[in-house]
DNA sequence: CTGGAGGATCTTTTT
DNA sequence: GATCCTCCAG
């Protein structure tokens, strides 16, 4: 509800008065807004104190996005700055939007103003936008996203000779991007880094893509806040000028900002910046794609005199949940530290459940929902979360079957299907004559003929020439450089392509864009196909036509999706919510199943290996990140036998589980994990087994295990049977003795406890009690 | 230049 | 299991 009573939105912000937060102001500031009344007391705090540097650490659900919107409220309110001169950045667009949102619930139209409020890459590329001759580009430069990034490295890496099936373009280009990340430009790349690629040649490329973009008049996202931190070094003039525009700055998700994004809100704060930075410390996720959570932690020290406040009061969960959630994140080192409470008392216990694999897991939580479904619980506020996004395959089958709504959240993005990137790159050749990386994706697509050879002299004379494809294309088809039937095809493609451009001012950028999708044969190229999926990319042409309509014309749509890759849905109807945990951040929901927390699944065994603890403790963030979602029940499984990339692989508990405090975890002992059970036993046979005890991963995780023995595990005690290959090619009565110390490939050492036909029941030292197969041990 | 066969690979995800 | 890529025969 609007409460401003100053009317915000009528101010005349080029009037020279600037708000000063005068005496007057601030006097009626005191009479106590309403909107501070809904506040508890730290919330105040981090609200009221809007001058000089600022942190907010904020739990998870403590009223973050509150404090947020009615902090930057507050300072519209007190007149301290007009709408347009207070900088707020998030990550996501979704983040954006909600926060503009929720701010003009409280200040009105004003918020219509707030034309700084974005992601830190729109906002980037809208400074650069403004001064672009100063870093060598256009104000109408493209910006590439990471398929077409990927597409001008593989280009630079055949021309410099490198072997690339041996150094993929792909790790390039995460290199790359890891150097932008921490805003580090080809100058200065660290020897030992540049040794990552090709034995240092990673560095040149580097250096000629950059070199590349500038002609392309292109920019990626890193460079959306690597030049602008050039145009701010290099231009005192422009960096004071925005200085002086941002009165006060607002930083969300602190935890999850990179080196360069530092770099960029430290240059912009200045010393004495009126600067807020909400986050978690125990929420930072990111870590694998350049998030630095020293950022925050070392927050204190980079803005000296900053006010710390925490927020600590929990509105969302349970006791036992928030208890769980603590005790697991308390295992960290690195961290701010903080202590959830809440006021509630009751509530159910984190239940732990132990299955045999992932099939009993997907059909156990479908069993859970049907009875939650029956006592009312809305499906809605139901998620399942898992580590990996192949885990849900298992969950959809089961709802399929079951014919439970389901919807997945994240997943394959609609600007990244194929379909509708190749129709983007229709328009923008249309729009973009020199936009060379989407002409080349088209240029035979559909099939016209113009295959690999063609395309290589396109290249050869545009680089001769230092021109853009498309000029190169317009000029070779005059000659006899080319075939006749490439001549042909070629000249009929350009032709089109200048019709259609000749049409950009004359017709609806809709009709225009249905026209080309048309006339060029895409449309029918996948009306031809015979593919089950084709139907479905049609559609989603059709989408992307519809989604053009609330543009004002072709150039306004591209900028959009060239920033925003995201679509809102409005979806409301009662469904359940499959996703990863990293897309559950910030969302809540009553009831929580977290599947699949098994070692080297979660914590995934990657993350060890790349970041050894580093990657540990993020993790266990992750974890925290998944428990603290549940308002009431939060229900984790865990399973004995995974099946990953169609092979079988015995798992073990995750040690995040004996991590959870005891008191705040109910066990569900195994239904049926081992032995005797109506199902598994026909899945394994010796093959898989050979197959599973021979692979990278499995070896790595024992040679883990043996260095890192792990404590004895009150869920691992269960016994495990390792295959049921209880058939004809084995005795039935073993030869080993009671008592007789034995050696298994994967649980190591262990002494015979009980003997049953050809199954053991032996006491491992290093992995408590299982049951295993005769022949998968060997005396010592 | 095209299409099909065979091979390698397979966290997380935003902009 | 699925997808993406390369290689080779037509």
């Amino acid at each position: 509800m609007p409460i401003d009573p100053f009317d915000l939105g009528s101010v005349d912000e080029s009037e020279a008065a600037r708000p000063t937060g005068g005496i007057a102001a601030r006097a009626m500031a005191a009479v106590e807004a309403p909107y501070l009344k809904k506040l508890n007391h730290e919330q105040r705090r981090a609200v009221e104190n809007v001058d000089g540097p600022s942190l907010i650490l904020a739990g998870a659900g403590t009223g973050k996005t509150r404090v947020l919107t009615t902090r930057l409220a507050h300072i519209l309110h007190t007149r301290r700055a007009w709408p347009g001169q207070i900088l707020a950045v998030t990550f996501t667009n979704k983040a954006a939007r909600e926060m503009k949102e929720r701010i003009g619930a409280i200040i009105g139209g004003a918020v219509e103003g707030m034309t700084w409020l974005g992601t830190f890459h729109s906002i980037g590329a809208k400074i650069l936008r403004r001064d672009a001759e100063l870093v060598g580009l256009r104000p109408d430069f493209a910006i590439l996203d990471t398929d077409d990034q990927i597409r001008l490295l593989k280009q630079l890496i055949k021309a410099d000779g490198i072997d690339e099936k041996r150094w993929p373009a792909r790790q390039l280009a995460g290199e790359i991007d890891g150097w932008k990340n921490r805003g580090i430009t080809p100058n200065n790349v660290s020897a030992a880094d540049a040794q990552s690629y090709a034995n240092g040649k990673g560095v040149e490329i580097y250096a000629e893509y950059q070199a590349r973009l500038k002609i392309l008049n292109a920019a990626d996202f890193g460079d959306l806040l690597l030049e602008c931190l050039r145009l701010f070094q290099e231009n005192p003039d422009v960096l004071s000028s925005y200085r002086e525009r941002f009165k006060y700055m607002l930083v969300d998700e602190y935890q999850d900002t990179n080196v360069a994004q530092y770099l960029w809100l430290r240059l912009l704060a200045g010393n004495a910046g009126n600067i807020a930075c909400v986050g978690d410390d125990d929420q930072s996720i990111y870590g694998w794609r350049g998030a630095e959570v020293d950022n925050i932690l070392r927050f204190e020290k980079d803005f000296p005199g900053a006010l710390v406040v925490r927020l600590e009061e929990n509105y969302r969960s349970t006791p036992h949940i928030l208890n769980a959630a603590s005790g697991l994140i308390a295992h960290n080192q690195g961290r701010l530290g903080k202590t959830l409470r809440t006021s509630e008392t009751e509530g159910e216990k984190v239940q732990v459940k132990s299955v045999w694999d992932g099939e009993e897991e997907a059909r156990g939580i479908a069993d859970d929902i049907e009875n939650l479904q029956r006592k009312d619980h809305k499906l809605n506020e139901i998620a399942i979360l898992v580590r990996v996004s192949s885990l849900m395959r298992e969950f959809e089958d089961r709802f399929v079957t079951l014919g439970l709504p389901y919807r997945v959240i994240g997943g394959p993005r609609f600007y990244e299907r194929r379909e509708v990137r190749d129709g983007l790159a229709y328009l923008k050749v249309t729009a973009q004559p020199d936009n060379d990386l989407a002409f080349e994706r088209i240029i035979n697509t559909p099939k016209r003929g113009l295959g690999n050879v063609t395309v290589q002299k396109l290249h050869e004379f545009a680089r001769a020439q230092g021109i853009s494809l498309t000029r190169a294309a317009r000029a070779l088809v005059e000659t006899d450089e080319l075939s006749k039937a490439a001549r042909k095809s070629l000249g009929e493609l350009l032709d089109n392509f200048a019709r259609w451009r000749s049409l950009i001012d004359g017709l609806p950028h809709t009709e225009l864009a249905e026209m080309i999708l048309d006339e060029s044969g895409y449309t029918s190229m996948w009306q031809n196909d015979k593919a089950a999926d084709a139907q479905g990319r049609l559609e989603n042409l059709k989408e992307l036509v519809n989604s053009m309509g609330e543009f004002e014309n072709l150039a306004g749509f591209l900028e959009h999706i060239s920033l925003v890759m995201d679509v809102q849905t409005a979806e409301t109807s009662d469904m359940i919510n499959l996703m990863t945990l990293h897309s559950a951040k910030g969302l809540e929901f009553d009831t929580v199943f977290l599947p699949g927390w098994e070692e080297g699944l979660f914590p995934h065994q990657r993350a060890l290996d790349d970041s050894g603890n580093a990657g540990l403790e993020e993790e266990r963030r992750l974890a925290y990140v998944g428990i603290t979602r549940a308002r009431k029940l939060a229900k984790i499984s865990f399973t004995s036998n995974r099946r990953i990339h169609n092979l079988w692989q015995s798992a073990m508990p995750s040690r995040f589980l004996d991590e959870l405090p005891e008191a705040d975890v109910d066990i569900e002992s195994a239904s049926d994990t081992y032995g005797g059970g109506s199902f598994g036993q026909s899945r394994f046979n010796e093959d898989v087994f050979e197959a599973n005890y021979n692979t990278p991963g499995w070896r790595r995780a024992q040679s883990h295990q043996a260095a890192n023995p792990a404590p004895k595990s009150r869920f691992g005690s269960s016994p495990v049977l390792e295959g049921e290959l209880a058939t004809s090619e084995f005795s039935d009565t073993s030869t080993y003795r009671l008592g007789e110390r034995v050696f298994h490939d994967k649980f190591g050492y262990g002494a015979i406890a009980a003997i049953d036909g050809n199954k053991l029941t032996i006491d491992f030292e290093k992995s408590g009690r299982k049951r295993v197969l005769d022949s998968f041990v060997a005396r010592h």
